[in-house]
DNA sequence: TGCTCGAGTGTGGTCAGACCACACTGCGGC
DNA sequence: GCCGCAGTGTGGTCTGACCACACTCGAGCA
C-alpha cells in the first residue's frame, strides 16, 4: 500500500469520467462535455483532459469526432471496441506469452463454449458462414468467414465476456494468420481451402446432431492443426 | 476497409515505438529516448508524444519516472501490468458484460487449468497460501490469500496467457469482492472464513492426491457459491 | 417562395514555449 | 576525505494560440 507517490492529473480526470458513468450522469451513447468544458470544470488544463481521453479512447470507452453539431464531440461507446485485441497484440509483441499459449487458450474457450451451449442454440449464423465458404475464396475471404464460423459457435454460449475474449484473441492473431496464409502457394491453396471447409462441415454436422463431445474434439483438432501448422 | 479517415499523430508515434520494439532497437527493460528527443526525431510536438506514451502506459507497455540519472525516464516494462484488469473493469462498468459472465469465465479457466495441469506440477505456492489462511484473518488478508491460492493453481497450467487472464478477471472484480465481504457482519465472519478455508483444503487434498476431476468440481462449487452468494 | 452559398461557430487536433518538481551529478569548500 | 549545494536533464503541467472540420443559419439570389 501507499504505493502511489502521486496521483497523476490525467488519472484524476479518468476517475471523474468513470464517476460520471457510475452515477449515470452520462451513459453509453451520450456525448461528453467538450474538452474545454471538462478542463474548466475539473480545474485542469486541456492537455491533461486530452491525455485522459486518449487513454479512454484506446481502452474502447470513448470515441471522438470533430466538427460541429450533434455528431461532433466525444462520445461514450455502446459497443466493445478492439481494445482488448490491441492490448493482447501488444503483450504478444512484448513476448509476454507465445503462440502456443494463445492457441491453447482459444481451444479452451471454444471447447467450453461448445460443451456449455444451450440445447436450443441458434446455429444459423454458423450455417451461413459455412455456406459462404462453399465457393472459391481469396485468403482474406477465408479468414473472414472462418472467423465468422468459429465466432458464431462461441457466441452461442451466451457469455459475452467469453465471446469478447475469443474475438480479441483471434484479432490479436490476425496479422500473423494472414502472413501464414500468404505463405501457401497458389497450387496448394485450393486443397487447403477444401480441407478447412470439410472440417468446418464436420464440426457443424456434429453440433447439429447434438453430439457436442465430438464437435468439441473436432474443433480442437481443427484449430490446433491449422494454427500450429502441423498438418 | 478504408475506414481510417485520418491517421492521428499519436497513433503514428505509437507505431514508431512499436516498430522500435519489433526491430529490437529497444527491448523490455530499456529506456526510451526522452519525450523531447522523441518529439524532435519524429517531427511532432511533445504533447503528441505524451498522448502516445500515456496510452502505452495504460496498456502496460511503458512506465515513466521523473528525475535525472539512470533511473529516470520512460522505460519499456518487462512484466505484465494490471492493464488487462483495468480494461475489464471498464467494460464491466459500462455493463458490456455482467457478474455471471465473469464468474463463468473464471470457473472455466480454473477448471481447465486443473484438468490440464502437468503431473509434476509444483503445488507448494498453493500450500503456502493455504497455511497462511489457518489463522484468523482480516477481510483484506483473506482476499489476498484466497487470490494467491487460486492463482497458484492456475499458474500450474504453465500457460502465461491463461494465468494473466485469470489474474485480470480477479483484479477486475476486486473492489466488488471487497464490498461483498464488507457486508458480512463480525459474528458471521469467523464461520465464513472457516468454511472458505475448509473448501480450500478439500480442493488442495484432491489435487495432491491426483484426483483432478474432483478438484475441478470442488473448485467450481466453491467459486460459484461464494461469488454468486448462494450458500 | 425556395434554393444556394458563404460567413459564423464550436468541436477536436496540433503546436510552441514556458515553468515546476524531482532526482541525480559533480564540483567546491570545509 | 566528507558534506552540501548549484547544475542539469528528466517527466509533469499549464497557457494560449492556430488549424481542420462540419454543422448552422441567414443573406442574397433566382
Amino acid at each position: 500500500m501507499t504505493a502511489d507517490p502521486v496521483m497523476r492529473t490525467y488519472e484524476g480526470v479518468i476517475d471523474s469520467i468513470r464517476h460520471m458513468l457510475l452515477t449515470g450522469e452520462v451513459s453509453p451513447g451520450d456525448r461528453l462535455p467538450s474538452e474545454r468544458e471538462l478542463a474548466d470544470a475539473l480545474g485542469v488544463s486541456r492537455p491533461m483532459v486530452r491525455e485522459a481521453l486518449r487513454t479512454l479512447e484506446v481502452l474502447g470507452v470513448v470515441a471522438a469526432r470533430r466538427g460541429q453539431g450533434p455528431a461532433a464531440g466525444t462520445f461514450i461507446l455502446t459497443e466493445p471496441s478492439p481494445a482488448l485485441a490491441t492490448l493482447l497484440d501488444m503483450e504478444f509483441t512484448l513476448e509476454r506469452f507465445d503462440l502456443a499459449d494463445v492457441i491453447d487458450t482459444r481451444v479452451m474457450l471454444e471447447r467450453w463454449a461448445i460443451l456449455s451451449m444451450p440445447a436450443d442454440a441458434d446455429l444459423s449464423a454458423a450455417a451461413h458462414a459455412l455456406s459462404m465458404m462453399s465457393e472459391p475464396l481469396t485468403r482474406e475471404e477465408l479468414m473472414e468467414w472462418d472467423l465468422s464460423f468459429h465466432q458464431a459457435i462461441v457466441d452461442c454460449a451466451t457469455n459475452r465476456l467469453a465471446a469478447h475474449l475469443y474475438r480479441s484473441l483471434r484479432g490479436a492473431m490476425h496479422q500473423r494468420l494472414a502472413d501464414s496464409l500468404a505463405s501457401i502457394d497458389a497450387e496448394a491453396w485450393e486443397s487447403f481451402w477444401r480441407r478447412v471447409m470439410r472440417e468446418h462441415r464436420m464440426i457443424y454436422a456434429a453440433l447439429d446432431s447434438g453430439d457436442r463431445e465430438r464437435a468439441a474434439d473436432l474443433s480442437e483438432k481443427h484449430v490446433t492443426r491449422h494454427y500450429l501448422r502441423r498438418p
